[in-house]
DNA sequence: CGGTGTGAAAGTTTTCACAGCG
DNA sequence: CGCTGTGAAAACTTTCACACCG
């Protein structure tokens, strides 16, 4: 074991957890999967410049991103990328395993069913619920689809503390206020509505159809920022 | 027609598309979202202070945010929903219809082939490709999967600006290569890796796994904050 | 009144720049 | 050297507060 471990990072005596901007814990998820691709490529080492570089950030946003947390480099080597790894797994909280709970089989619902990149970070999707009586029962991905007065039930006792609502937009609150009152302490929403959630359950929300959005703005931004700033015409001088 | 229209907010003429927070764009597609649900519940206008209540925003992060666009409100009456939607589509792009292509059929990608709340928003998936020689030719939610062969030439002539990826990590990079050499303006990357593009290429990531872990880290942080500040044992008084 | 639009103040995040370390 | 960790400065974003409008 590398006894020259810079201090900190040891879970459970992480320096004021309090008050991290949100924006640099999902900046702390693109820098450990990052690093985990590079760990899998052979790289035993990193500096700040080079994972910055990799995602787009400058060497002293890595740095100062990950000082929220403790000291994890080496002056004049950077950071060892499995140390890293696990200290950021453990920041994130997925070096614990967590069971999820599925609302919603449609189309969408089974392919997140199916989608193996959430046992890689150690989620494990163990039941999934439909308020269609014709799909409860249904074997999708190798579990029984359930019905939804069996959540709580559920929950309880897989020891569940997320869900995923996979439903269309109308229902969404109302399966947010039985996965709620089921006692999950975090939601992914993939419906295209904003969640009233009691402010101890946490909430993300992924909306397809936005992400499309913001990108017909920026094509449609920078077309506009082109016209105004016209490159010159014929070709640039030597 | 509304005569006494505020002024602004005709596409073409808005002020400085140049340097609006990307953090600001964002917030207004949410604002559209509830708008369009709540016009089609039959609300005409809304003020600042209830459209951010609904979505969890002060009132004047919701006028500034406007603000920079335009002048889109009555004083002493709010916005009027219909106009405010009209203004808020043509800010974002999508008064117009936009074509997307997709790459990568498997089960997220049949998924978001089916998912309605893409057009909704004026998108359309006009072609889908696949790797796999076997795929080639299935026909899925009315699409004849076609080879990768085929993309430039679709792109060119079904007018396609905007493109998604939903192939596996490995292969998200040369798909990326391959969008931006047939000439798509903007990529939403369903892989779990960041892409490198020329800079004039916009770009859009969702990685599902990352979504769970910002939860894990939220439902983490909330509980080591509980424990920092322990709630008073025993009923509070009175 | 009730509500917008907007400068100015407060707060937050990013960048700079450099001491210190192996 | 090369690179981290970190105060201090700069840039940016949010909130405040109020003139003005119908």
């Amino acid at each position: 074991m590398a006894e020259s471990r810079p201090q900190s990072a040891q879970p459970g005596e992480l320096p004021s957890d309090a008050g991290v901007p949100k924006v640099v814990v999902s900046r702390l998820s693109l820098y450990l999967r990052e690093l985990q691709r590079l760990e899998t490529a052979g790289q035993q080492t990193i500096s700040s410049g080079q994972l910055g570089t990799l995602l787009g950030f400058s060497d002293a946003q890595v740095r100062k991103d990950l000082g929220f947390f403790g000291q994890f480099g080496y002056p004049g080597v950077g950071y060892r990328c499995d140390e890293l790894i696990r200290a950021m797994r453990d920041i994130l909280g997925t070096n614990q395993a967590w069971n999820v709970v599925m609302v919603g089989v449609g189309n969408l619902g089974q392919a997140l069913l199916g989608y193996r990149g959430f046992g890689r970070q150690n989620f494990t999707i163990v039941a999934a619920f439909d308020a269609d009586p014709a799909k409860v029962g249904h074997v999708v991905q190798g579990l029984t689809i359930q019905p939804l007065d069996e959540l709580a039930a559920t929950v309880r006792e897989r020891h569940v503390r997320l869900g995923m609502i996979v439903v269309p937009a109308a229902r969404a609150q109302e399966v947010a206020d039985r996965l709620v009152a089921a006692g999950v302490e975090g939601i992914v929403n993939f419906a295209p509505v904003t969640l009233t959630l009691p402010p101890h359950v946490q909430n993300v929300g992924v909306d397809l159809a936005i992400e499309l959005e913001q990108l017909s703005f920026a094509v449609t931004a920078k077309l506009a920022k082109a016209a105004e700033f016209p490159p010159a015409t014929g070709s640039p001088g030597g």
